[in-house]
RNA sequence: CUGGGUGUGGCGCAGUUUGGUAGCGCGCUUGAAUGGGGUUCAAGAGGUCGGGGGUUCGAAUCCCUCCACUCAGACCA
């Protein structure tokens, strides 16, 4: 029956690419763009972002970091001073030649991100144990020439916020990895609603140049597992490389050791996935760009209605992000699935039959409820039924989170289900590359992280069976 | 980067096999009625057929080439 609502929208269980596509460019969050690999936010999706930016940095000044901007573009000389960092990224780096018709005498590279200039600057302002730590967080947009491309999930350019700090410790800068970390979950499953799954990567899979990544990881609604955030521990690879050095209390000159952590606006392709239906996007209350829209129905009493619903707009609209909708051009039908398709979550319909009884009908978008209140009891009501559908849409993700993690011990049965059903599988790893690589060659899914939750149970590797106390999660991914 | 698919008013498509100067639906504009799950009627506007080159009297249609989007891989947030 919901197809019938929104025909645009190619069916989910049809085919998945093509509905995500559809629901970004129906719902107006992002369009394409005439430039290769790029889109265009719309202002209903750099609502969204804007939205999700407060949320996000309210946590990081909480937390002690102050925002500051760096230069876009890089010298090379300067971005290759890390050798595995080099490796890293220069496949997908976009090279300034010219100023005008003028050839440089350096090329420059726009920013893939942003440690190497960062730590150039830091080895200026760091110069005693006095100055540390050093916690600095930047919103900006980078980019990486990829290959191919999907909104939100993979673009040539793309927004985020890079954090990076310095410290006099080992263990300070390890904290801070972690304190971060757990900043992303909180963030992603408190506002964001989606469940992850916290953890740690593999040497394989971390980020080029840093000693250790740790990664929340979320489950799509295909079975696909997408990296939502990561905070890389550096350890003092950088501030050797870019020679960051302090006196210490000690007298003596030491490296200092580092942190980098980031979210992009890849997290809104999450949202999409995550909690999305044939009717489209179901967006989480505290981000929504409009939490409530008033649909009035006019019948014969169009004057009685539009005062009506004027009065309840001006009222609720200091307190809630509403939108009143009284564009005559529409049925009151046609808005509805229009609001249901930008994942509004509460619609207000007002009637004149309402009006009668001194009530209004609120409907949610994410069970599709419809319920009649009193006008009195109308704010109080929208409060608390926000909180309960932000709630609810994360445990109905966690749900599925839960229901798609399966514990397997042979590699048959790892195959089997990565054909099957994807989602996250459980399994024993002894922690050797190869054998990481052979589960990414034969079965296509990668180890996502290695879970701090889990307790050490031993059991065999899946793929070579040698014993092992380790316990990855491994999926296909975006 | 490898392999497949697609490109024709804003969107979705027909027309391409067999060359003859572009059509349908939706949307858009104007007006009227309608209004509790994509409302109806009437009148309009809108296209160098992805770009370039070639064959031909004549190309959306045939040939060459480039580009973009998309799907499945490889690489990555």
């Amino acid at each position: 029956m919901e197809t019938d609502f929104v025909k645009e929208i190619t069916p989910k269980t049809e085919d998945f690419s093509q509905w995500y596509v559809d629901v970004i460019l129906k719902s107006e969050l992002a369009d394409y763009s005439p430039v290769r690999g790029c889109m265009v936010i719309r202002p209903y999706g750099y609502t969204l972002w804007e939205n999700m930016q407060q949320l996000l940095d309210g946590r990081f000044k909480a937390t002690g970091h102050k925002n500051a901007y760096f230069p876009l573009f890089i010298p090379e000389s300067l971005l290759q001073k890390e050798a595995e960092h080099v490796e890293g990224f220069a496949p997908e780096v976009a090279w300034v030649t010219h100023g005008g018709e003028e050839e440089l005498a350096e090329r420059l590279a726009v920013r893939p991100t942003s440690e190497t200039i960062i730590c150039n600057m830091y080895s200026k302002w760091i110069k005693s144990w006095r100055d540390l730590p050093v916690l600095i967080n930047q919103w900006c947009n980078v980019v990486r020439w990829e290959k191919s491309t999907k909104p939100f999930l993979r673009t040539a350019e793309f927004l985020w916020q890079e954090g990076h700090t310095a410290h006099r410790t080992a263990e300070d800068a390890e904290e801070e990895t972690l304190k971060m970390l757990e900043v992303y979950r909180d963030f992603v499953e408190t506002d964001l609603s989606l469940p992850v799954i916290k953890g740690r990567k593999s040497d394989n899979e971390k980020f080029a140049g840093a000693s250790k990544t740790y990664t929340i990881e979320a489950l799509m609604s295909d079975g696909r597992a997408l990296q939502a955030g990561t905070s890389h521990n550096l350890g003092q690879h950088f501030s050797k490389a870019y020679d960051i050095t302090y006196l210490d209390q000690d007298g003596k000159l030491k490296h200092v050791w580092q942190t980098s952590w980031g979210v992009t606006t890849r997290l809104i392709g999450a949202i999409v996935m995550v909690h999305g239906d044939d009717r489209g996007l179901k967006l989480p209350p505290n981000i929504a760009p409009i939490q409530a829209v008033i649909v009035p129905i006019y019948g014969k009493q169009t004057e009685m209605v539009s005062e009506k619903v004027n009065e309840i707009y001006s009222e609720l609209k200091d307190k809630v992000r509403i939108e009143l909708d009284n564009r005559d051009e529409y049925t009151p039908g046609w808005k509805f699935n229009e609001w249901e398709m930008k994942g509004v979550p509460i619609r207000i319909e007002v009637g004149p039959r309402d009006i009668q009884k001194q009530q209004v009908i609120l409907v949610r978008r994410d069970t599709g409820e419809k319920f009649a209140v009193s006008e009195i009891e109308l704010l109080p009501r929208l409060k608390t039924l926000l909180s309960e559908i932000q709630e609810n849409m994360f445990h109905h993700a966690k749900k599925f989170l839960e229901d798609n993690i399966r514990e397997v011990d042979n590699f048959e049965e790892f195959k089997q289900v990565i054909d099957e059903k994807r989602g996250f599988i459980k399994a024993h790893w002894c922690g050797n590359i190869e054998c990481e690589k052979q589960v990414k060659e034969q079965t296509g899914a990668t180890l996502r992280c290695i879970p701090f939750s889990e307790e050490s149970v031993s059991g065999r590797c899946i793929a070579c069976n040698k014993e092992s106390d380790t316990v990855a999660y491994f999926a296909k991914s975006y």
